[in-house]
Order: C-alpha cells, then structure tokens, then sequence
DNA sequence: CATCCACCGGAAATAGGGGGGC
DNA sequence: GCCCCCCTATTTCCGGTGGATG
C-alpha cells in the first residue's frame, strides 16, 4: 500500500503561500494606514525617552485593521528598543483568550518572563511579582489589550494596571485597549474612562477601492503569478465592502475562493470561485451562530427543523403544510422535556421566535386567511438537515 | 351577527445571580 | 463575610385581534 501521505498532502498548484491570507499574518505593509500607525508610533515615542506613554483606546469595526497596526508598531518598538538598548517593551494580550483580570496578568507575567509559572498564586501575587519585574530592570512596558470588552471586570484590570504606575519610579505601564464594540465605552464608569481614554483612536472601515489594494498585495504574496483574476478579487472587494468595509472577511473569501479552485483543478481563481465562497463563508457565520446560540433557542430551533423534515405541519388554505407558531410551542415543548429541559411558558416562547427572527434564521408572518387572530406561521431560512447536525451536536 | 378561538404582545410580578457597600 | 440592591431573564396576568364558526 502507498504511503497514506502521498493522498493526503498534495502539491497546491495555485497557492504559494497560503497562509498569507490567514487572519493571523500580519503582512509587512498596511495599506490605507499610514496615518494610524504615525499617529499611534507618534504617541508610544516618549516611551523612549524615557517618559510614559498616555493611555490609548482604539476603536473600530472588525477587519479594519486595529489589531495588524498595533502588533506592527509594537513589534517595530521591541526592534528599536533592543537595538537602542532602551528598557522598553510592548506587550500584547488577547482578552478573549485571557478573559479575567487574573489570567492577563499571568500572561503578562509570562511575557515578561517564561520561565515563571504563577499558575496557583493569587492575584496580588501575581501583580506584585508583575511590579517587582518592571522595577527592577527599569523597565518601561505598554501592554496592548486586544479584545478588551471580552475581559470581565476589564475596568477592574484598567485600573490596577494604571494605578500601578504610583508603585514604580523607574518604570512605567501605559495601556492600549482595543476593541469593536461601541458600547464598551460607554459602559465603562467615568474614572475608568477618562484613565483609558487618554487618546481615542478610530479605524474607519476600508471602501472598496481599498480592499481591492489590499486583496491584490496579499493576493501577490499568496497566489503564484497569475493563479487569480482581477474579477475575482473585485468582486471579493465589493463584497467585503458591503460587509461594513470588513478586510479579514474579504481575505477570508479569497482564500475560501482559492480553495475552491484548488480543489477542482482550475487555472485560476475566477468569479465564480468567489461568488461559491461566499455562499460557504454566509453559511458559516449562520450556523456558527447556531451553535453559540442559548440552549433554549438552539432546542426551538430544533424542533422546528424536525417538524419540517417530517413534513408535519397544518395545511393552510393554499394547501401548503404550514407550521402555526401554536403547532411549534407544543412540539417544542416535548422536545425540551426528552431532552431534560424544563421549557419556557408561551409567552417567552414567543419572544424567542421574535429573536430568531431578528437573526433572520428564521421568518414569522402573520398567517391571515385560514387562521385565527394574529396566528403567526414560521418558517425556517436555512436547511433543516444541516440545522439539525449543528444543534444536535451542541446539546 | 354574536361568540369563540388561537394566538399576540404590553405590563407587572418574580426569581436568580453578581457586584458593591459595610 | 454578610446583606442589600440592581439587573436580567422569565413567568403571570390580561386585554386585544381578527378570522372561524354556527
């Protein structure tokens, strides 16, 4: 038998490196935003000279660049910094995957030092070792907070972190928050704010000419000469653009779309790729949102797909198999019971349709003629089959 | 036409969980 | 550590809607 190697990994012959259109590479140039990286570098400079830094906070849509131009001008500051040998450092934390308080400052820790492990300490141990580190090499540290809305008790983190600044007189600790969500400011109190909010930073979202730039570079560094049309990169670009001008979505259809193309032997990557990655890329986010749903959407949902696939429904004065939002309640109740769940009263059931609805997975209409009342007829937007794959797995 | 039915959705009551103050 | 308060999720209550029914 051949080596089972020999099937598996197979030469790419439109692709040279694919990861170049992964979320997680971050390419030498950022198009469109040479002023945020100024504005940011001009910001973190007095670091340097041994000054601290103001706090930053930044915000902006997904895909419109914040967390490529921070990790780019922390990085280009670690460079100088060791080259200069200055006592500096930049630090950046992801705060969805370190979501408390106590798990940003072990990774803090751990960036400073690997070689610690503070797993089991209590918090004030862990920041004071924190401080203990910084005061003794002098050194002056600017930690990227990406994600930040994602911390729990993130004003809690904000303030220890700035108030640290009063324990240290050779070193310093200014903050950089990032984050996409527009309320996280506003949820924040007054003292926290102002802390964080030194300097605000905005990132608008690219326009389609932009995207196209972007898409083409990156397309240079992924894709052998000529293995992509100009088409399909427009569209990506115009799709994207749609998209709230979302750049890590249009790098992600380019490289569903090369996929695509690598998979059936085409010459080159071409509209219709793009146009079939998209479809994929939409159903994706669909039932990725399917399964974080709550459980109890996830079992309505559930019983609705099982009520269509059995074709059980009511028969409206069209004829068609209908389902009554009556119908699904009681089913649905069943279906909670076998699965252990008490379910929720009518009312709130109702609610839970509503969402969904506002989710656009499902549709609910006013059944009029044929029914009683206000009776309201649901309807499923995406297929069933596949709904029932993904709920089924999550419960 | 009067009444019924099946459901709609607003408002108030309640429960449960978490944070903050003492 | 304890208790209270607040916020959110949910239930309870109930008046409303509009075609069906006889």
């Amino acid at each position: 038998m051949a080596n089972v190697f020999e099937e598996v990994v197979k030469e790419y012959h439109l692709f040279k490196n694919r990861d170049a259109l992964s979320p997680h590479y971050i390419p030498p140039e950022l198009p469109f935003r040479e002023e945020e990286i100024r504005l940011l570098s001009q910001k973190l400079a007095p670091i340097l000279s041994g000054k601290k830094p103001e706090n930053i906070f930044i915000y902006g849509k997904t895909g419109t660049g914040k967390t490529a131009v921070t990790k780019k001008v922390l990085s280009d500051l670690n460079e100088y910094a060791k080259k200069k040998n200055i006592p500096v450092l930049g630090l950046y934390v992801n705060g969805r995957l370190h979501d408390s308080e106590h798990k940003v400052l072990l990774k803090l820790v751990r960036l400073l030092d690997p070689t610690q492990d503070l797993l089991g300490y209590s918090t004030s141990a862990v920041y004071d070792r924190f401080l203990e580190f910084l005061e003794s090499g002098g050194i002056r540290v600017v930690i990227a907070i990406d994600e930040i809305d994602m911390v729990k008790r993130a004003s809690d983190l904000i303030y220890r972190l700035n108030r640290s600044n009063d324990e240290l007189s050779r070193s310093s600790v200014s903050l950089i928050g990032i984050s996409n969500n527009p309320t996280f400011k506003d949820r924040l109190d007054a003292r926290t704010r102002s802390t964080l909010c030194e300097v605000e930073l905005v990132f608008k979202p690219y326009n389609a000419e932009q995207l196209r730039v972007i898409l083409e570079e990156r397309a240079k560094e992924a894709f052998k000469e000529g293995a992509v049309s100009d088409d399909a990169i427009s569209l990506a670009a115009a799709l994207a653009a749609k998209h709230s001008g979302d750049a890590r979505y249009a790098l992600l259809l380019l490289l569903r779309a090369g996929d695509i193309a690598e998979e059936e032997g085409a010459e080159r990557v071409e509209r219709k790729h793009v146009e079939e990655a998209r479809r994929l890329v939409e159903e994706d986010i669909v039932y990725e949102m399917i399964a974080t749903l709550p459980e109890q959407h996830r079992l309505v949902l559930l019983a609705l797909s099982t009520l269509r696939l059995k074709g059980k429904g009511v028969s409206s004065f069209s004829g068609e198999n209908v389902i009554t939002s009556g119908l699904l309640y009681s089913y649905y109740t069943k279906i909670a019971e076998e699965y252990g769940v008490s379910p929720v009263s009518d009312r709130w059931f109702r609610e839970y349709l509503n969402e969904l609805d506002t989710y656009g997975i499902i549709s609910v209409k006013v059944a009029g003629k044929g029914f009683r009342g206000n009776t309201r007829i649901v309807e499923l937007n995406v297929d069933p089959r596949r709904l029932l794959q993904v709920v089924k797995k999550t419960l």
